[in-house]
RNA sequence: GCUUGGGUAGCUUAGUUGGUUAAAGCACUCGACUUAUAAUCGAGAGAUCGGUUGUUCAAAUCAACCCCCAAGUACCA
């Protein structure tokens, strides 16, 4: 009938085996057809970036949206299953380039833009399949027919329609700005870039150079770079008003600088003139490199600035507008030249001498060199500080002058704060996070001088400087003049895209392109949108957004997908595209390092997966805090296996038994009046458990369901199923038997239906045993199934709180035994509780047999007082009363000895401060040690008491003869590879003693063994085995004969 | 620097609105069991809950300050 279980179970194996049936059953489809009514809930997937096979962390986020879709489906809901690929942007093309072995733009120009757009299109196809069959491995339920890619046309003209709204709201504009740029990616790097990894400590040549003030010779500007390649842009040079500046003598010069900062100066030097900073604007100074072509012109002056600090330098700041942001905020304030020195590469252009031509970043010492020899240069240092870097290539930015485009925040920034507060955040700090960065983050720059990506929609008129933005395919074809053929049947990329013109709606000239492609989270933002048909498809749309949930990592999502997708939503929508979300931190390694490649500790997917099965996986991924780090590793996959070998243990213990007795719960007639306590302690526990599931499911808090879950498997293995034990082993097939089983079998089944969304290989592959073995009419898989019904009937409080105590009095017990080495197998006489409430006593006295039983004990008394069983010591804490009297102690603890014990226990334990020698003494500072009297054994623990008797009279002597005879004998039937319910015959040679031990519990042996008859030997001997006992050896032959 | 979160046993973590003697798993020590067995079970030891001060009858929990860790954010000359 049910199918036979190893307990030595392959839990990888039984993996591949589910995949495959769900696979040929489609499982997965059944499920959706059978939802396809129910109630929408809608899930949306944040992108994964198709570029790589799957780490171990994304697995965690996969099992999380995998966990509640599944919850959610089991209620009967509908839902979409979409799954999404992000697959535009630098990532994919910084490993395209390291394919193909390349090493710059000029590179990717010489290949073709055509063929490199084509080459990373071919790679995103190729790694969004290796992470779809990775995600189906992982049992992660979605339509992988259908998952969306962020390079589809529908995505990309969504997008288009999105920034034909800012445009329409004037929040597009073109900035001409210095941007921290990449000389290596040729490309700008948005702020979202930089805070992810890009700032690092690294160490600089700093230089103090003299700037000579016009028309006062032997005056000099002392001003501090950290930046020597700026110098050739200087233009101007920066004071705070507000602050003190001296002018100092040394040698035959005069230099000025902030007052506070003379530090800086060598050598001896000579205050000639102390002022405020006003009195330094206007003056104007022969600049570092006047006589480049490029300086020609340039009047450098001083100019006021505000944010000049004394903290650094010299309280004057060198200013070049064309390599520094603030500097060139300045120069738009103030009347000052601005000279932007480099190119995309970095490479300085022409007009500047010697330098055109050189690499901005590697010219510090020609630099010194000019400076010194021009004799302008005071002295040059080193600082160390923290420098923005290229998060790929690891090169450190400049500043350059550029076009980029922007999306202005000013106006947005409310309003998508207002939309995050309807948002709620797990954990709720996420709130806080989010709005902080709304706070910090300037204009959104949206364009990338870069090759993959989102085509900005964006034409650009040469003639008038007109701009303006296309919001869709449609609108392109009616706007397009030229080039339109070509374009037909393409995707919205470049190079295809470029060749398109427009006619310019104020002058009518032919407008272009701008080449830019977008910032790749844009992408991603549009989702709520694309996917689900917002232009196309609106009615769909509205039923499906906003979402109800999503789940990503945490860290950066704050600054990224989260952050666009409100901004996007706020512009489109002014509401939330989703109401609920779950983050989650980083998977670290076991010792708590980022998992890097290079650093040898990073687990990949596929290897995890291989090695402890994705049960496993999903079980320390849902069992885990997620706002911390999970350390994450095969020590800890071992414990989570272990715990899911004990759920694995409970069904092997029933599937063993059940088949035994063809146990059949289709057939059950079992009412709930039949049920011992036992059996209705369970089931309370059990339903009590589903019931915390639910909410916990309910509220994202899947950490807590596994504690409950791991507490409520260890009271069935440990408690129930054992307590139980024998009613399952007797060879009655009564009430009592039938009880056990269905007992049994319902709680292992609505545990694994409670469980199926976390783990659900391990519950499909018992569920199919238990519950489709025996019924060919339920659901084929346990997925199919609804989650399970409380059954309020069967929670009892009450009894929980019963059964509770007797495992507490059970564990004191054991502990007594345990303190006098009484082993379990020798019966004891008599146990003596102390209890704290009627209630406990009335439920002692209730299950008296259950701990008599479990402790192997004869008779159990309830006492109120403990005193005659013990003796107590008094002693003095010396720790506490050293300090507090010093030396007077040891005549406090002679004088103790003189006082009567008992009398001092009693004060001690009221309360009552005593008075030794004229010394106070706290009942803290007095330690009483408990001693039991002779033939008791005791044990205390928060105020309960369990005493037994430690004398063994001849009875309970023999009696654990006999228990030891009986667990020699067990050995030997299994030795012998007996079934457990094959009867035997026992032959048994010894010694008077024990011979007399067993004439005197003869029934109890021959019930335990199965034994038909004792004598001294058999006629054929099965197995046979010498063994000694007390110092006594028992020669031990079993034959055996046929059931019945 | 600023913002947020955190600091609980050797390790990883629970600890809901303050309320008896701070909980679990792993590791460790000892023991039991041998009909769930390349399993299982029990017991023990182990924490002045980062520090100091305060509020309170009562603080791991609230407040203030300080010290560490993480994340975010700002960084210029």
């Amino acid at each position: 009938m049910y199918k036979d279980v190893s307990s030595k179970v392959d839990f990888i194996k039984l993996e591949h085996k589910q995949l495959k049936f769900w696979e040929k059953q489609k499982t997965f489809d059944k499920l959706r057809e059978q939802n396809k009514d129910g109630e929408r809930w809608s899930f949306l997937d944040g992108p994964i970036t198709a570029n790589n096979p799957m780490g171990v962390h994304h697995a965690w986020g996969r099992t999380l949206k995998d966990v509640f879709n599944r919850y959610h489906s089991m209620l009967g809901q509908k839902m979409r299953y979409q799954n999404g690929f992000d697959c535009q942007g630098l990532w994919v093309e910084v490993e395209v380039e390291k394919e193909l072995g390349f090493k710059s733009k000029t590179d990717i120009e010489k290949y073709g833009i055509e063929k490199f757009v084509q080459a990373c299109k071919d790679r995103v196809k190729k790694y969004s399949k290796v992470q779809t069959e990775q995600s189906k491995r992982l049992g992660y339920w979605m339509d992988w027919e259908n998952s969306y890619f962020t390079m589809a046309d529908e995505n990309n003209y969504t997008i288009w329609h999105f920034l034909k709204k800012c445009y329409e709201r004037n929040l597009i504009y073109k900035g001409h700005d210095v941007m921290p740029w990449c000389p290596k990616c040729g490309s700008a790097m948005s702020e979202h870039e930089i805070a992810t990894e890009g700032y690092k400590d690294l160490t600089h040549p700093t230089i103090f150079a003299k700037f000579y003030l016009k028309d006062r010779p032997k005056e000099a500007l002392l001003v501090w770079t950290t930046t020597p390649w700026t110098l050739a842009a200087n233009t101007a040079a920066a004071v705070n008003v507000d602050l003190k500046y001296v002018k100092v003598k040394q040698n035959d010069e005069y230099y000025y600088l902030a007052k506070n900062l003379t530090d800086i100066l060598n050598g001896e030097y000579e205050i000639i003139e102390e002022f405020t900073g006003d009195k330094l604007l206007g003056l104007k100074y022969t600049g570092p490199f006047d006589e480049l072509p490029a300086q020609k012109g340039v009047v450098h002056k001083v100019i006021r600035w505000d944010e000049v600090s004394e903290d650094d330098g010299t309280g004057i700041v060198h200013i070049a507008p064309g390599c520094g942001k603030e500097d060139f905020a300045l120069s738009k304030e103030n009347d000052i030249s601005v000279i932007a020195p480099i190119n995309e590469f970095g490479i300085y252009l022409d007009g500047f001498g010697e330098l055109t031509g050189k690499n901005a970043q590697k010219i510090a010492s020609e630099i010194f060199a000019t400076l010194k020899s021009k004799e302008i240069l005071y002295k040059r240092d080193q600082i160390t500080h923290r420098y923005p870097t290229c998060w790929r290539h690891g090169t450190e930015l400049v500043f350059r002058l550029v076009d980029e485009w922007f999306i202005s925040m000013d106006v947005l920034r409310e309003e998508i704060k207002k939309v995050v507060g309807e948002i709620t955040w797990i954990p709720s700090w996420g709130y806080d996070r989010e709005i902080d960065w709304l706070n910090n983050m300037s204009d959104w720059m949206i364009s990338k001088k870069r090759y993959w990506g989102l085509s900005l929609p964006i034409w650009e008129c040469d003639e008038c400087h007109n701009f303006e933005v296309i919001g869709g395919k449609d609108e392109l074809k009616e706007r397009v003049v030229d080039g339109w053929e070509q374009f037909e049947g393409k995707s919205p990329h470049k190079p295809y895209i470029d060749n398109l013109k427009i006619k310019c709606s104020k002058c009518g000239a032919k407008m272009n392109r701008i080449p830019d492609v977008g910032n790749p989270w844009l992408d991603a933002g549009i989702v709520p949108f694309s996917t689900m048909n917002y232009i196309s498809d609106h009615d769909y749309w509205e039923k499906w957004f906003p979402a109800d949930f999503i789940t990503e990592s945490l860290p950066g999502q704050f600054r990224n997908w989260f952050y666009v997708l409100l901004a996007m939503s706020t512009v489109l929508e002014n509401t939330a595209p989703f109401k609920t979300v779950l983050g989650h931190a980083l998977v670290r390694d076991e010792k708590g390092k980022d998992m890097h490649k290079s650093a040898g500790n990073s687990i990949p997917f596929q290897e995890a997966a291989d090695k402890m099965g994705v049960d496993v996986m999903r079980w320390i991924y849902s069992a885990h805090n997620p706002e911390h780090n999970l350390n994450f590793g095969y020590k800890i996959a071992k414990d989570a296996r272990k715990k899911m070998l004990t759920l694995w243990n409970i069904y092997s213990f029933y599937i063993t038994y059940a088949e035994i007795d063809s146990y059949d719960p289709t057939k059950n007639k079992i009412t709930n009046d039949d049920l011992t306590e036992l059996d209705k302690w369970v089931l309370s526990k059990t339903f009590q458990f589903v019931e915390k599931a639910k909410k916990n499911y309910d509220e994202y808090k899947i950490g807590r369901l596994m504690r409950d879950f791991e507490v409520l498997i260890d009271n069935i293995s440990n408690w129930y199923v054992r307590r139980s034990r024998r009613r399952f082993w007797k060879s009655e097939n009564d009430t009592d038997k039938y009880c056990a089983y269905h007992t049994l079998f319902l709680s292992l089944k609505t545990m694994i239906l409670t469980m199926a969304p976390v783990i659900p290989f391990v519950t499909d592959e018992i569920y199919q045993n238990i519950v489709l073995s025996v019924d060919k009419k339920a659901p084929e898989s346990i997925h199919l199934n609804s989650f399970p019904k409380i059954e309020k009937d069967l929670i009892d409080e009450k009894l929980s709180a019963k059964i509770d105590t007797i495992i507490k009095m059970v564990g004191l017990g054991r502990a007594s035994r345990d303190k006098k080495n009484l082993r379990i197998r020798q019966p004891l006489g008599k146990i003596f509780l102390k209890l704290k409430n009627e209630h406990e006593k009335e439920f002692v006295l209730d299950l008296k047999d259950q701990i008599l039983g479990e402790l192997n004990i004869k008779n159990l008394e309830i006492v109120d007082n403990v005193d005659e069983f013990l003796n107590y010591e008094v002693k003095l804490n010396f720790a506490l009363l050293g300090k507090k009297i010093g030396k007077g102690i040891k005549t406090v603890a002679k004088a103790l000895e003189t006082i009567d014990t008992d009398e001092l226990v009693e004060k001690i334990k009221t309360g009552e401060s005593i008075f030794i020698n004229d010394v106070k003494i706290a009942p803290n500072e007095f330690i009483i040690d408990i001693k039991e009297k002779k033939d008791y054994s005791a044990i205390e623990s928060n105020g309960y008491f369990a005493i037994i008797e430690t004398t063994i009279t001849n009875e309970l002597k023999e009696e654990g003869i006999v228990r030891d005879l009986i667990r020699n004998i067990q050995t030997l039937r299994k030795e012998a590879d007996f079934n457990v319910e094959d009867r035997i015959m026992l032959g048994i040679k010894t010694c008077k003693s024990i011979d007399d031990a067993i004439k005197n519990n003869k029934e109890y042996l021959k019930t335990e063994t199965l034994t038909k008859s004792i004598n001294k030997e058999v006629e054929i001997v099965d197995i046979e085995k010498e063994i000694k006992l007390n110092g006594e050896s028992i020669n031990i032959s079993i034959q055996k004969v046929e059931r019945g």
